[in-house]
RNA sequence: GGCCCAUUGGUCAAGCGGUUAAGACACCGCCCUUUCACGGCGGCUACAGGGGUUCGAAUCCCCUAUGGGUCACCA
Protein backbone atom coordinates (compact mmCIF):
# COMPACT_ATOMS: atom_id res chain seq x y z
CA UNK A 1 0.00 0.00 0.00
CA UNK A 2 1.24 3.68 -0.64
CA UNK A 3 2.52 5.71 1.56
CA UNK A 4 -0.31 7.87 2.80
CA UNK A 5 -0.44 11.59 1.36
CA UNK A 6 0.62 14.30 3.90
CA UNK A 7 0.43 17.90 2.60
CA UNK A 8 0.95 21.01 5.03
CA UNK A 9 -0.61 24.51 4.82
CA UNK A 10 2.52 26.53 6.88
CA UNK A 11 1.71 30.14 7.13
CA UNK A 12 3.65 32.52 9.04
CA UNK A 13 0.83 34.53 11.33
CA UNK A 14 0.94 38.11 9.62
CA UNK A 15 -2.66 38.81 9.78
CA UNK A 16 -4.09 38.22 6.42
CA UNK A 17 -4.11 35.42 3.94
CA UNK A 18 -3.69 36.31 0.25
CA UNK A 19 -4.62 34.92 -2.55
CA UNK A 20 -1.28 33.34 -3.30
CA UNK A 21 -1.44 32.07 -0.08
CA UNK A 22 -5.26 30.41 -0.50
CA UNK A 23 -3.95 29.00 -3.98
CA UNK A 24 -1.36 27.15 -2.24
CA UNK A 25 -3.07 26.31 0.43
CA UNK A 26 -5.95 25.00 -1.61
CA UNK A 27 -3.86 23.03 -4.24
CA UNK A 28 -2.09 21.55 -0.88
CA UNK A 29 -5.67 20.39 0.59
CA UNK A 30 -6.85 19.22 -2.93
CA UNK A 31 -3.15 17.12 -3.36
CA UNK A 32 -3.81 15.10 0.00
CA UNK A 33 -7.53 14.91 -0.32
CA UNK A 34 -7.55 13.66 -4.05
CA UNK A 35 -5.83 9.96 -1.96
CA UNK A 36 -7.48 10.11 0.51
CA UNK A 37 -4.82 12.02 2.66
CA UNK A 38 -4.32 14.14 5.12
CA UNK A 39 -3.80 18.06 5.07
CA UNK A 40 -2.13 19.52 8.35
CA UNK A 41 -1.89 22.88 9.33
CA UNK A 42 1.67 24.30 11.15
CA UNK A 43 2.39 27.81 12.12
CA UNK A 44 5.54 29.60 11.17
CA UNK A 45 6.03 31.54 14.09
CA UNK A 46 9.48 31.69 14.09
CA UNK A 47 9.99 35.10 13.00
CA UNK A 48 9.13 36.95 16.53
CA UNK A 49 9.51 40.33 15.09
CA UNK A 50 7.09 39.97 12.71
CA UNK A 51 4.01 38.10 14.90
CA UNK A 52 0.91 39.86 15.12
CA UNK A 53 -1.43 38.98 17.90
CA UNK A 54 -4.35 37.39 16.83
CA UNK A 55 -3.34 36.58 13.26
CA UNK A 56 -3.45 32.40 14.15
CA UNK A 57 -7.30 33.04 14.82
CA UNK A 58 -7.52 34.39 11.25
CA UNK A 59 -5.92 31.86 9.69
CA UNK A 60 -8.43 29.53 11.51
CA UNK A 61 -11.47 31.39 10.25
CA UNK A 62 -9.84 32.04 6.47
CA UNK A 63 -9.10 28.47 6.17
CA UNK A 64 -12.81 27.53 7.36
CA UNK A 65 -14.38 29.83 4.92
CA UNK A 66 -12.78 28.70 2.15
CA UNK A 67 -13.63 25.03 3.00
CA UNK A 68 -10.43 23.95 3.33
CA UNK A 69 -10.67 22.15 6.69
CA UNK A 70 -7.63 20.50 8.19
CA UNK A 71 -6.92 17.63 10.01
CA UNK A 72 -4.05 17.92 12.26
CA UNK A 73 -3.11 21.71 13.66
CA UNK A 74 -2.49 23.38 16.80
CA UNK A 75 -6.28 24.24 17.54
CA UNK A 76 -7.73 20.04 16.29
CA UNK A 77 -4.08 18.43 17.93
CA UNK A 78 -2.72 15.59 15.90
CA UNK A 79 0.24 12.98 16.83
CA UNK A 80 3.03 15.06 15.03
CA UNK A 81 2.21 17.99 17.60
CA UNK A 82 3.24 20.81 18.56
CA UNK A 83 2.24 22.47 15.52
CA UNK A 84 3.22 25.69 16.41
CA UNK A 85 7.12 26.18 15.52
CA UNK A 86 7.90 27.89 19.00
CA UNK A 87 6.12 25.68 20.74
CA UNK A 88 8.80 23.09 18.82
CA UNK A 89 11.86 25.23 19.80
CA UNK A 90 13.61 22.07 21.65
CA UNK A 91 13.67 19.99 18.36
CA UNK A 92 15.38 22.59 16.30
CA UNK A 93 18.09 23.08 18.71
CA UNK A 94 18.35 19.20 18.73
CA UNK A 95 18.28 18.55 15.11
CA UNK A 96 20.91 21.34 14.40
CA UNK A 97 23.73 19.39 17.12
CA UNK A 98 22.69 16.10 15.12
CA UNK A 99 23.75 17.56 11.60
CA UNK A 100 26.68 19.41 12.98
CA UNK A 101 27.71 15.99 14.39
CA UNK A 102 26.57 14.14 11.24
CA UNK A 103 29.64 17.03 9.76
CA UNK A 104 26.33 19.07 7.78
CA UNK A 105 26.80 22.37 9.90
CA UNK A 106 29.26 24.42 11.83
CA UNK A 107 28.54 26.56 14.72
CA UNK A 108 29.17 30.35 13.89
CA UNK A 109 30.18 32.60 16.57
CA UNK A 110 30.83 35.85 14.09
CA UNK A 111 29.08 39.07 15.57
CA UNK A 112 26.29 41.27 13.67
CA UNK A 113 29.31 43.51 13.20
CA UNK A 114 31.46 41.45 11.95
CA UNK A 115 28.96 39.91 9.44
CA UNK A 116 27.55 43.45 8.11
CA UNK A 117 31.39 44.68 7.63
CA UNK A 118 32.11 41.74 5.36
CA UNK A 119 28.57 42.55 3.43
CA UNK A 120 29.84 46.02 3.16
CA UNK A 121 33.48 45.08 1.94
CA UNK A 122 32.09 42.71 -0.74
CA UNK A 123 29.66 44.28 -2.14
CA UNK A 124 32.14 47.17 -2.31
CA UNK A 125 34.05 44.59 -4.32
CA UNK A 126 31.32 44.28 -6.52
CA UNK A 127 30.18 40.96 -5.17
CA UNK A 128 27.37 39.42 -3.29
CA UNK A 129 27.63 39.03 0.04
CA UNK A 130 28.48 34.85 1.24
CA UNK A 131 30.04 34.07 4.30
CA UNK A 132 33.81 33.63 4.48
CA UNK A 133 33.68 30.32 6.85
CA UNK A 134 35.32 32.02 9.52
CA UNK A 135 33.77 29.92 11.89
CA UNK A 136 34.24 26.70 9.32
CA UNK A 137 37.93 26.56 10.57
CA UNK A 138 37.38 26.47 14.35
CA UNK A 139 38.85 23.42 15.90
CA UNK A 140 36.79 21.58 18.55
CA UNK A 141 38.59 23.12 21.62
CA UNK A 142 38.17 26.27 20.32
CA UNK A 143 33.94 25.38 19.99
CA UNK A 144 33.75 24.02 22.98
CA UNK A 145 35.53 27.01 24.75
CA UNK A 146 33.08 29.36 23.12
CA UNK A 147 30.28 27.22 23.77
CA UNK A 148 31.53 26.78 27.74
CA UNK A 149 31.25 30.69 27.95
CA UNK A 150 27.71 31.02 26.64
CA UNK A 151 29.05 32.89 23.74
CA UNK A 152 26.18 33.53 21.46
CA UNK A 153 25.76 31.53 18.32
CA UNK A 154 24.31 30.53 15.02
CA UNK A 155 24.57 26.94 13.04
CA UNK A 156 25.05 27.28 9.66
CA UNK A 157 24.64 24.93 6.97
CA UNK A 158 27.38 23.57 5.45
CA UNK A 159 28.13 23.88 1.79
CA UNK A 160 29.97 21.88 -0.80
CA UNK A 161 32.56 23.71 -2.17
CA UNK A 162 32.35 22.01 -5.74
CA UNK A 163 29.90 20.02 -7.82
CA UNK A 164 26.42 20.82 -8.68
CA UNK A 165 23.26 19.97 -6.83
CA UNK A 166 19.69 18.65 -8.45
CA UNK A 167 16.71 18.34 -7.10
CA UNK A 168 13.14 17.41 -8.76
CA UNK A 169 10.34 18.99 -8.67
CA UNK A 170 7.50 18.06 -10.03
CA UNK A 171 6.21 20.93 -11.83
CA UNK A 172 9.59 22.51 -13.06
CA UNK A 173 11.35 19.23 -13.58
CA UNK A 174 15.11 18.62 -12.66
CA UNK A 175 16.87 21.58 -11.58
CA UNK A 176 20.82 22.03 -10.84
CA UNK A 177 23.22 24.35 -9.38
CA UNK A 178 26.62 25.25 -8.81
CA UNK A 179 27.51 24.31 -5.31
CA UNK A 180 29.46 27.04 -5.13
CA UNK A 181 26.91 29.22 -5.47
CA UNK A 182 25.55 28.38 -2.60
CA UNK A 183 26.08 30.43 1.08
CA UNK A 184 26.08 29.02 4.22
CA UNK A 185 23.11 29.84 5.58
CA UNK A 186 22.33 30.27 8.56
CA UNK A 187 19.96 27.46 9.88
CA UNK A 188 19.56 28.31 13.53
CA UNK A 189 19.58 31.91 15.06
CA UNK A 190 20.94 32.97 18.46
CA UNK A 191 18.08 33.44 19.74
CA UNK A 192 17.39 29.73 19.49
CA UNK A 193 15.08 29.87 17.03
CA UNK A 194 15.19 28.38 13.36
CA UNK A 195 14.99 30.24 10.23
CA UNK A 196 12.69 29.11 7.96
CA UNK A 197 14.36 27.34 5.66
CA UNK A 198 15.13 24.58 8.79
CA UNK A 199 12.43 24.81 10.07
CA UNK A 200 10.60 23.67 7.14
CA UNK A 201 12.78 20.32 6.45
CA UNK A 202 12.96 19.41 10.51
CA UNK A 203 9.39 19.71 10.27
CA UNK A 204 8.56 18.19 7.50
CA UNK A 205 10.30 15.75 8.19
CA UNK A 206 9.14 14.67 11.61
CA UNK A 207 5.56 15.79 10.34
CA UNK A 208 6.02 13.00 7.61
CA UNK A 209 4.87 15.18 4.69
CA UNK A 210 4.82 13.89 1.28
CA UNK A 211 4.10 16.67 -0.97
CA UNK A 212 5.52 19.91 -0.27
CA UNK A 213 3.69 22.71 -1.94
CA UNK A 214 5.26 26.38 -1.93
CA UNK A 215 5.50 29.98 -4.08
CA UNK A 216 7.97 29.29 -7.07
CA UNK A 217 10.07 32.01 -5.20
CA UNK A 218 11.34 29.41 -2.93
CA UNK A 219 12.58 27.32 -6.32
CA UNK A 220 15.94 28.28 -6.13
CA UNK A 221 16.67 27.79 -2.69
CA UNK A 222 14.85 24.01 -3.03
CA UNK A 223 18.90 22.53 -3.68
CA UNK A 224 20.03 23.78 -0.05
CA UNK A 225 17.02 21.86 1.33
CA UNK A 226 17.94 18.45 -0.36
CA UNK A 227 21.74 18.96 0.96
CA UNK A 228 20.05 19.08 4.23
CA UNK A 229 17.74 16.34 3.67
CA UNK A 230 20.87 14.54 2.64
CA UNK A 231 22.79 15.35 5.36
CA UNK A 232 20.47 14.09 7.97
CA UNK A 233 19.85 10.46 5.79
CA UNK A 234 16.09 11.78 5.50
CA UNK A 235 13.58 10.76 2.53
CA UNK A 236 13.12 13.60 0.36
CA UNK A 237 9.47 14.73 -0.08
CA UNK A 238 7.78 15.78 -3.43
CA UNK A 239 8.28 19.27 -4.65
CA UNK A 240 5.60 21.25 -5.80
CA UNK A 241 6.67 24.87 -6.39
CA UNK A 242 3.79 26.48 -8.02
CA UNK A 243 3.96 29.83 -9.69
CA UNK A 244 3.26 33.16 -9.04
CA UNK A 245 0.22 35.47 -9.12
CA UNK A 246 0.68 38.63 -10.52
CA UNK A 247 -1.41 42.03 -11.15
CA UNK A 248 -2.20 43.43 -14.09
CA UNK A 249 0.93 45.51 -14.06
CA UNK A 250 3.57 42.40 -14.01
CA UNK A 251 4.11 42.86 -10.30
CA UNK A 252 3.52 40.25 -7.28
CA UNK A 253 0.38 40.69 -5.88
CA UNK A 254 0.88 42.38 -2.28
CA UNK A 255 -1.28 43.56 0.42
CA UNK A 256 1.31 46.67 0.61
CA UNK A 257 0.45 48.43 -2.51
CA UNK A 258 -2.84 47.20 -1.76
CA UNK A 259 -4.14 44.47 -3.57
CA UNK A 260 -6.87 42.83 -2.22
CA UNK A 261 -6.33 39.88 -0.15
CA UNK A 262 -9.04 36.82 0.41
CA UNK A 263 -11.00 38.43 2.78
CA UNK A 264 -10.94 41.96 1.20
CA UNK A 265 -12.41 40.35 -1.68
CA UNK A 266 -15.24 38.65 0.88
CA UNK A 267 -16.21 42.01 1.93
CA UNK A 268 -15.91 43.25 -1.40
CA UNK A 269 -18.84 41.50 -2.36
CA UNK A 270 -17.52 38.48 -4.20
CA UNK A 271 -18.69 34.65 -2.47
CA UNK A 272 -16.05 32.16 -1.40
CA UNK A 273 -16.88 29.50 -3.51
CA UNK A 274 -16.48 31.44 -6.60
CA UNK A 275 -13.24 33.29 -5.16
CA UNK A 276 -12.11 29.77 -4.84
CA UNK A 277 -13.03 28.67 -7.95
CA UNK A 278 -11.29 31.56 -9.52
CA UNK A 279 -8.38 30.78 -8.19
CA UNK A 280 -7.85 27.30 -8.09
CA UNK A 281 -8.46 27.88 -11.98
CA UNK A 282 -4.97 30.42 -11.88
CA UNK A 283 -2.23 28.33 -12.62
CA UNK A 284 -3.64 25.01 -13.20
CA UNK A 285 -5.86 23.96 -15.42
CA UNK A 286 -7.87 20.45 -15.47
CA UNK A 287 -7.18 19.85 -19.34
CA UNK A 288 -10.77 19.83 -20.13
CA UNK A 289 -13.15 22.60 -20.22
CA UNK A 290 -14.64 22.92 -17.43
CA UNK A 291 -14.48 25.61 -15.44
CA UNK A 292 -17.41 25.91 -12.52
CA UNK A 293 -16.11 23.33 -9.91
CA UNK A 294 -17.61 22.12 -6.47
CA UNK A 295 -15.07 21.02 -4.25
CA UNK A 296 -15.56 17.93 -4.78
CA UNK A 297 -15.39 17.92 -7.91
CA UNK A 298 -11.99 19.35 -7.70
CA UNK A 299 -10.77 16.96 -5.65
CA UNK A 300 -11.65 14.55 -8.28
CA UNK A 301 -10.27 16.18 -11.12
CA UNK A 302 -7.26 17.67 -9.32
CA UNK A 303 -3.46 16.54 -11.03
CA UNK A 304 0.19 18.16 -10.37
CA UNK A 305 0.59 17.39 -13.89
CA UNK A 306 -2.33 20.61 -14.75
CA UNK A 307 -0.09 22.75 -12.48
CA UNK A 308 1.34 25.12 -14.46
CA UNK A 309 4.80 26.54 -14.68
CA UNK A 310 4.26 30.55 -15.77
CA UNK A 311 3.21 33.35 -13.31
CA UNK A 312 -0.64 33.80 -13.95
CA UNK A 313 -2.14 37.58 -13.71
CA UNK A 314 -5.37 38.27 -11.26
CA UNK A 315 -8.02 38.86 -13.70
CA UNK A 316 -10.99 40.76 -11.48
CA UNK A 317 -13.27 40.16 -15.27
CA UNK A 318 -13.24 36.27 -14.88
CA UNK A 319 -13.61 36.81 -11.04
CA UNK A 320 -16.67 39.24 -11.68
CA UNK A 321 -17.68 36.51 -14.07
CA UNK A 322 -17.31 33.61 -11.93
CA UNK A 323 -19.57 35.39 -8.88
CA UNK A 324 -22.53 36.39 -11.72
CA UNK A 325 -21.87 32.41 -12.73
CA UNK A 326 -22.42 31.32 -8.75
CA UNK A 327 -25.12 33.72 -8.17
CA UNK A 328 -27.28 33.09 -11.24
CA UNK A 329 -27.05 29.14 -9.54
CA UNK A 330 -28.75 30.09 -6.65
CA UNK A 331 -32.22 29.81 -6.03
CA UNK A 332 -34.04 32.38 -5.32
CA UNK A 333 -33.98 32.07 -1.80
CA UNK A 334 -30.46 31.47 -1.66
CA UNK A 335 -29.92 34.82 -3.55
CA UNK A 336 -32.82 36.58 -1.17
CA UNK A 337 -30.28 35.78 1.87
CA UNK A 338 -27.36 36.87 0.65
CA UNK A 339 -28.81 39.90 -0.91
CA UNK A 340 -30.69 41.20 2.30
CA UNK A 341 -27.83 42.63 3.93
CA UNK A 342 -27.06 44.95 1.19
CA UNK A 343 -30.75 46.06 1.02
CA UNK A 344 -30.48 47.63 4.59
CA UNK A 345 -29.77 51.45 4.78
CA UNK A 346 -30.82 51.04 0.50
CA UNK A 347 -34.11 50.34 1.07
CA UNK A 348 -35.87 51.98 4.09
CA UNK A 349 -39.45 51.77 2.91
CA UNK A 350 -41.10 48.79 4.48
CA UNK A 351 -43.88 48.42 1.96
CA UNK A 352 -41.30 46.93 -0.31
CA UNK A 353 -41.13 43.41 -1.07
CA UNK A 354 -37.84 43.45 -0.68
CA UNK A 355 -38.14 39.22 -2.07
CA UNK A 356 -39.42 41.16 -5.33
CA UNK A 357 -36.37 42.94 -5.68
CA UNK A 358 -34.12 40.08 -5.49
CA UNK A 359 -36.04 38.33 -8.09
CA UNK A 360 -35.31 41.44 -10.61
CA UNK A 361 -31.75 41.88 -9.26
CA UNK A 362 -30.58 37.78 -9.55
CA UNK A 363 -29.74 38.13 -13.30
CA UNK A 364 -28.16 41.07 -13.10
CA UNK A 365 -25.95 41.44 -10.01
CA UNK A 366 -22.25 40.46 -10.47
CA UNK A 367 -20.40 41.98 -7.53
CA UNK A 368 -23.29 42.30 -4.67
CA UNK A 369 -21.51 45.43 -3.27
CA UNK A 370 -23.26 46.74 -6.34
CA UNK A 371 -26.64 46.12 -5.31
CA UNK A 372 -27.48 49.53 -2.94
CA UNK A 373 -26.62 51.76 -6.34
CA UNK A 374 -29.22 49.39 -8.51
CA UNK A 375 -32.28 49.69 -5.89
CA UNK A 376 -31.32 53.45 -4.84
CA UNK A 377 -34.77 54.51 -7.05
CA UNK A 378 -36.86 52.47 -4.99
CA UNK A 379 -36.95 54.20 -2.07
CA UNK A 380 -37.11 57.81 -3.21
CA UNK A 381 -37.50 59.13 -7.09
CA UNK A 382 -34.34 60.84 -8.07
CA UNK A 383 -34.00 63.96 -9.78
CA UNK A 384 -34.25 63.61 -13.30
CA UNK A 385 -34.41 65.51 -17.19
CA UNK A 386 -37.12 65.16 -19.67
CA UNK A 387 -34.74 63.95 -22.33
CA UNK A 388 -34.48 60.99 -20.41
CA UNK A 389 -37.86 60.17 -22.16
CA UNK A 390 -36.25 60.07 -25.50
CA UNK A 391 -34.71 56.83 -26.70
CA UNK A 392 -34.50 56.34 -30.60
CA UNK A 393 -34.46 52.67 -30.84
CA UNK A 394 -37.38 52.87 -28.34
CA UNK A 395 -38.96 55.48 -30.95
CA UNK A 396 -39.39 57.74 -28.29
CA UNK A 397 -39.70 61.47 -28.09
CA UNK A 398 -40.78 64.18 -25.25
CA UNK A 399 -44.26 64.28 -26.78
CA UNK A 400 -45.48 60.90 -27.32
CA UNK A 401 -43.71 59.80 -23.79
CA UNK A 402 -46.39 62.13 -22.82
CA UNK A 403 -49.01 60.83 -24.13
CA UNK A 404 -48.85 57.57 -23.20
CA UNK A 405 -48.09 58.63 -19.57
CA UNK A 406 -51.33 60.57 -19.94
CA UNK A 407 -53.08 57.81 -21.24
CA UNK A 408 -51.83 55.20 -18.98
CA UNK A 409 -52.99 57.09 -15.67
CA UNK A 410 -56.39 56.76 -15.63
CA UNK A 411 -55.89 53.15 -16.64
CA UNK A 412 -53.33 52.52 -14.14
CA UNK A 413 -55.34 54.29 -11.30
CA UNK A 414 -58.50 52.01 -12.44
CA UNK A 415 -56.21 48.54 -11.20
CA UNK A 416 -57.74 47.30 -8.05
CA UNK A 417 -55.83 44.31 -7.78
CA UNK A 418 -51.98 45.74 -7.98
CA UNK A 419 -49.79 42.66 -9.70
CA UNK A 420 -47.46 42.41 -11.66
CA UNK A 421 -49.44 40.31 -14.03
CA UNK A 422 -52.96 42.69 -13.88
CA UNK A 423 -50.87 45.62 -14.88
CA UNK A 424 -49.13 43.75 -17.64
CA UNK A 425 -52.61 43.07 -18.96
CA UNK A 426 -54.36 46.33 -18.49
CA UNK A 427 -50.94 48.04 -20.29
CA UNK A 428 -50.63 45.68 -23.29
CA UNK A 429 -54.97 46.44 -23.41
CA UNK A 430 -54.12 50.16 -23.73
CA UNK A 431 -51.10 49.57 -26.27
CA UNK A 432 -53.10 47.69 -28.44
CA UNK A 433 -55.84 50.26 -28.38
CA UNK A 434 -53.73 52.87 -29.15
CA UNK A 435 -52.01 51.45 -31.80
CA UNK A 436 -48.72 52.31 -31.09
CA UNK A 437 -45.45 50.40 -30.25
CA UNK A 438 -45.09 48.74 -26.91
CA UNK A 439 -41.56 50.17 -26.51
CA UNK A 440 -43.70 53.88 -26.93
CA UNK A 441 -45.83 52.80 -23.93
CA UNK A 442 -43.43 51.00 -21.53
CA UNK A 443 -40.05 52.80 -21.67
CA UNK A 444 -41.84 56.07 -20.88
CA UNK A 445 -43.25 54.25 -17.97
CA UNK A 446 -40.17 52.96 -17.00
CA UNK A 447 -38.47 56.45 -17.02
CA UNK A 448 -41.01 58.11 -15.01
CA UNK A 449 -41.06 54.74 -12.52
CA UNK A 450 -37.46 54.95 -11.99
CA UNK A 451 -35.90 58.15 -12.93
CA UNK A 452 -32.89 56.64 -14.35
CA UNK A 453 -31.97 55.29 -18.10
CA UNK A 454 -31.09 52.49 -16.57
CA UNK A 455 -33.12 50.18 -13.98
CA UNK A 456 -33.48 46.76 -12.97
CA UNK A 457 -36.27 45.25 -14.41
CA UNK A 458 -39.10 46.84 -16.39
CA UNK A 459 -41.85 49.09 -16.55
CA UNK A 460 -44.20 46.13 -14.88
CA UNK A 461 -41.65 44.71 -12.61
CA UNK A 462 -40.98 48.46 -11.03
CA UNK A 463 -44.46 49.14 -11.04
CA UNK A 464 -45.25 46.03 -9.16
CA UNK A 465 -42.43 46.37 -6.82
CA UNK A 466 -43.40 50.41 -5.78
CA UNK A 467 -46.85 49.56 -5.29
CA UNK A 468 -50.04 51.63 -7.02
CA UNK A 469 -49.59 54.81 -4.93
CA UNK A 470 -46.20 55.07 -5.36
CA UNK A 471 -45.91 54.12 -9.03
CA UNK A 472 -48.90 56.50 -9.98
CA UNK A 473 -47.34 59.10 -7.99
CA UNK A 474 -44.31 59.32 -10.20
CA UNK A 475 -46.33 58.78 -13.38
CA UNK A 476 -48.33 62.19 -12.61
CA UNK A 477 -44.48 64.11 -11.70
CA UNK A 478 -43.63 62.24 -15.29
CA UNK A 479 -46.64 64.09 -16.56
CA UNK A 480 -45.92 67.56 -15.08
CA UNK A 481 -41.61 67.27 -16.12
CA UNK A 482 -42.98 66.39 -19.49
CA UNK A 483 -45.60 69.31 -19.54
CA UNK A 484 -43.77 72.27 -19.11
C1' G B 1 25.25 41.83 -11.34
C1' G B 2 25.61 36.06 -10.42
C1' C B 3 22.36 31.99 -10.35
C1' C B 4 17.40 29.84 -11.25
C1' C B 5 12.67 29.88 -13.84
C1' A B 6 9.33 31.33 -17.51
C1' U B 7 7.47 33.23 -22.60
C1' U B 8 0.50 30.54 -27.19
C1' G B 9 -4.54 36.62 -28.52
C1' G B 10 -5.71 42.29 -23.58
C1' U B 11 -6.38 38.08 -19.51
C1' C B 12 -6.83 32.67 -17.91
C1' A B 13 -5.49 28.70 -20.88
C1' A B 14 -5.63 23.56 -24.13
C1' G B 15 -1.80 21.62 -26.88
C1' C B 16 3.52 17.00 -25.30
C1' G B 17 6.53 16.12 -33.50
C1' G B 18 1.69 16.16 -38.48
C1' U B 19 -4.67 20.31 -35.48
C1' U B 20 -8.54 24.79 -40.01
C1' A B 21 -3.82 26.25 -32.94
C1' A B 22 -9.43 24.41 -28.54
C1' G B 23 -12.38 26.70 -24.73
C1' A B 24 -13.40 30.78 -21.18
C1' C B 25 -13.22 36.13 -19.59
C1' A B 26 -13.01 40.96 -21.73
C1' C B 27 -14.22 43.64 -26.16
C1' C B 28 -17.32 44.33 -30.75
C1' G B 29 -21.69 43.08 -33.74
C1' C B 30 -26.44 40.64 -34.43
C1' C B 31 -30.87 38.14 -32.39
C1' C B 32 -34.33 37.95 -28.24
C1' U B 33 -36.40 41.95 -25.54
C1' U B 34 -40.21 47.48 -22.30
C1' U B 35 -34.16 49.89 -20.60
C1' C B 36 -30.15 47.13 -18.37
C1' A B 37 -29.11 42.27 -17.64
C1' C B 38 -29.92 36.98 -18.64
C1' G B 39 -29.98 33.73 -22.92
C1' G B 40 -28.64 32.59 -28.20
C1' C B 41 -25.51 33.39 -32.56
C1' G B 42 -21.20 35.43 -34.73
C1' G B 43 -16.57 38.34 -34.92
C1' C B 44 -11.85 40.10 -33.19
C1' U B 45 -7.00 39.21 -32.04
C1' A B 46 -1.81 34.43 -30.32
C1' C B 47 2.69 30.30 -30.79
C1' A B 48 8.59 36.75 -28.41
C1' G B 49 12.80 36.83 -32.33
C1' G B 50 16.72 34.14 -34.72
C1' G B 51 19.24 29.76 -35.74
C1' G B 52 19.37 24.50 -35.82
C1' U B 53 17.40 18.91 -35.48
C1' U B 54 13.52 16.63 -38.58
C1' C B 55 10.14 14.61 -44.41
C1' G B 56 7.46 17.81 -40.90
C1' A B 57 7.99 21.91 -35.41
C1' A B 58 3.81 26.03 -30.80
C1' U B 59 5.77 21.27 -29.35
C1' C B 60 13.02 18.99 -29.18
C1' C B 61 18.16 21.77 -28.90
C1' C B 62 21.05 26.49 -28.91
C1' C B 63 21.42 31.85 -28.88
C1' U B 64 19.10 36.64 -28.16
C1' A B 65 15.25 39.59 -26.12
C1' U B 66 11.67 40.36 -22.49
C1' G B 67 9.42 39.21 -17.82
C1' G B 68 9.82 37.10 -13.03
C1' G B 69 12.25 34.93 -8.81
C1' U B 70 16.46 34.66 -5.55
C1' C B 71 20.98 36.10 -3.37
C1' A B 72 18.93 38.32 5.34
C1' C B 73 20.06 35.74 12.38
C1' C B 74 12.21 37.28 6.77
C1' A B 75 9.28 33.67 5.54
Amino acid sequence: MAKEIRTRYAPSPTGYMHIGNLRTALYEYLIAKAENGKFILRIEDTDQERYVEDAVDVIYKTLKMAGLEHDEGPDIGGNYGPYIQSERKPLYMEYAKKLVELGGAYYCFCTKERLAKLKEEQEAAGGVFKYDRCCAKLSKEEIDQKLANNEPFVVRQKMPDTGTTSFDDAVYGTITVENSSLDDQILLKSDGLPTYNFANVVDDHLMEITHVVRGNEYLSSAPKYNLLYEAFGWDIPTYVHVPLILKSSGQKLSKRSGDPSFEDLVSMGYLIDAIVNYVVLLGWSPGTNQEIFTMDELKQAFKIEGISKSPAIFDINKLNWFNAEYIRKMSLDEFHEIAKPYYEGAINNENIDLKKVSKILQPRTEVLTSIPGNVDFIDSLPEYGKELYVHKKMKTTEENSLESLKAALPVLEGISDWNEQVIHDVVMDLVVKLGIKNSQMLWPIRTALSGKAVSPGGAMELADILGKDEAIRRVKVGIEKLSV
